[in-house]
DNA sequence: TTGACAAATGTAATAACATCACATATCGAA
DNA sequence: TTCGATATGTGATGTTATTACATTTGTCAA
């Protein structure tokens, strides 16, 4: 499962939802979003975002309790090395970038002790260059 | 203000909770905790708890909503470096580490892209060595 | 000492985020 | 076609966090 045509119904459309927004949404404000389209519980929203989490086609971004579009689909859909996002707090932007070197620090602490990682979080809160020359 | 000492009634009942527990605690276990110490209202513990983090005393695990006890209070009462965080999803425990090669890739990622860093968290989630031997 | 400001506290209500439980529907393969 | 897996609909509930407002306590200077 990787193309956007095999999504179900609600997948299509939360995962659309979350395409045409222009930063992280959350789970709320879709379903705010989706009303017109026959949301009516959370429940149609989270279960569609779990999906869309286990296919790589979007971030949840734990620190603010929102949801993303990934923005480099193709870039990391094979599986390996950590995504950091730094969330702009004026603008609620979000960039998102994997680092090789902090990828194989992380897996060396973790080899060195014997934890097996499933997930990792690695979130930069700040003010981006727009917001902060503004 | 570093020493506990100096700490409010409520932030060392608060403190105190997370530094007696062995892992990490909610913000309403540590309500229900101190309940017979006079706490009625999560502002209590809210309150409390935000001191305590800028303090530094005490971190707050984003991904799993919840609080404790810095690990390590000398090594980093004085500022830089980013913690991370390896969290067992199967024993709960925790534990802290920092790494300045990471700390370096973060920055040099923030500086190269003009953003300014207020908090960075970095948490691992998976199982400990302990309890994947077990 | 007093009065005035800042910090801390108490309390109720509400907002924001997430899941449970249960019923129903849809679809693909045996 | 019938069975099982997946997806959906819906209400209720559970969990986490904040707002609003009143009161108390501590500090410090006049």
């Amino acid at each position: 499962m990787t193309a956007t045509q095999e999504l179900t119904k609600n997948q299509s459309l939360v995962f659309n939802a979350l395409a045409r927004a222009d930063g992280p949404l959350s789970a709320y404000t879709i379903l705010d979003q989706l009303r017109n389209d026959g949301f009516r519980a959370p429940l149609q929203v989270y279960r569609a975002l779990d999906k869309l989490l286990d296919y790589g086609m979007i971030h949840r971004l734990e620190s603010i309790n929102a949801f993303v579009a990934c923005a480099h689909p193709h870039t990391h859909s094979h599986g390996h090395g950590m995504i950091a996002f730094a969330i702009c707090e004026k603008c609620g932007q979000v960039s998102e970038f994997s680092d090789d070197v902090i990828t194989g620090r992380v897996r060396e602490w973790t080899n060195g002790n014997g934890f097996k990682q499933s997930k990792t979080t690695i979130e930069i809160r700040g003010v981006c260059a727009n917001c902060s020359t503004a």
